[in-house]
DNA sequence: GCCCTAGCTGATCATTTGACCAATTAAACA
DNA sequence: TGTTTAATTGGTCAAATGATCAGCTAGGGC
């Protein structure tokens, strides 16, 4: 920032902390369009360095993508989401739809959702990591959540949590592991399941979602 | 047939289809496990045969693994279901569940789910034509139904179906891709997921969908 | 303007990997 | 049983790839 803009394009050298980040920036992006098999040779030309200069910074390629797993990780778990799914003073609808928001708008990204694919079929163990942390942190108290406002009625399991999650999931994979044509706005649709899945759990939806027959 | 199962198990030659169909075999199996990347060598010692010997029956990789891709896709898309789908003399549910109980049956296993999600990462355009085939032979049909059977309210567009598809595809991803646990019988949380959907576009459902009874 | 630290590069090594071929030998046939 | 055919193999090549290191040089500090 105190520097010109073209003295920071110019400059070979980079401090070693802006060097490394700018690898990892371009490491996403190489490993996510060609898998985690791309050559390091391939990632330095496009990141505009020599291959030697990487393992100045990494010891390893394995090394290396563990920094990539960290950058694609890190902060796509929001900290305020348990939180909001549980704050009972909003109606139960409206905090599925923000936290469902949030959510897709985290990780329907092609970066994303294609390394973290590429890692489940690695059998990296962060894969298993993150999605038990979905389950514990998020899907758990959502869980409970739908169980206290469906306690008069049917009661869901965390198998159906599931299947609505992947439902939505699955969009992100159709875009962007597919590359299949998918609604620009996701979230009429999103809003919709959610709808069904609180429907199907007797939860009384707003006025504007009432197609369905009345309940005494 | 004629010879003994002994003689078939000593005799190190086999004839080029046998041949063929064996190693093709192993390839899935192993490419499964491994991802397309795996090597030629690895694949060889695991067939039992020498490295050599695969480029006897397969030009190259890319042709021994497209033989991989038309393996696994063969017959995985029967035939009869469009017509169960359009069978208007069955209940719409009772196709739907019908359906996909074949279809997970078909589809949920190790092999093919992990080799169509390597071949979706790799861009391979099978990917895209299978998924064509679904939507086109199957969800579109699919859909005209329950648009008949919901004709006097709600109607369901193509992407509410997409997502009670993927809602159970990820059943199987979250089992073979990512190696989590899930119910060994799917077809409970599908059946409840279908009757989810169904009762959203206020689609009679059968007596015994009435809604369980809480905590028992 | 000069120095000297350290960021960076070119060259190189050891393996790995896809692909090929001449030589070998199992097995069908007379 | 002897002959023939082709299925199979060991050996090898060229290119690709992960990893290393001595040396060059940009650029901040004096």
């Amino acid at each position: 920032m105190s520097d010109g803009p073209d003295t920071m394009v110019r400059r070979r050298r980079l401090a070693p902390e802006a060097r490394r980040e700018q690898i990892v920036d371009a490491a996403v992006c190489y490993f996510a369009e060609v898998g985690l098999a791309g050559t390091t040779r391939d990632l330095a030309k496009r990141a505009g360095i020599t291959q030697a200069l990487l393992y100045q910074y990494f010891r390893s390629k394995a090394e290396l993508l563990d920094a990539v797993f960290a950058r694609v990780y890190l902060d796509r778990m929001s900290p305020h989401w348990p939180g909001l799914i549980t704050d009972r003073n909003r109606p139960l609808r409206e905090r599925m739809l923000t936290f469902y928001a949030e959510y897709s708008g985290a990780i329907f990204s092609y970066e994303w959702l294609r390394i973290f694919m590429a890692a489940g079929l690695a059998g990296e163990a962060l894969n298993r990591r993150y999605l038990d942390h979905v389950r514990d942190l998020l899907l758990a108290p959502l869980l409970e959540e739908i169980r206290f406002a469906a306690r008069h009625n049917a009661q869901p399991e965390m198998e159906d949590l599931w299947n609505l999650h992947g439902g939505i999931i699955y969009l992100g994979i159709r875009r962007h592991i597919y590359h299949l044509p998918t609604p620009d706005d996701v979230m009429p649709v999103i809003e919709r399941a959610i709808d069904r899945f609180l429907g199907g759990f007797s939860i009384d939806l707003p006025a504007k979602a009432a197609p369905r027959s009345p309940s005494p």
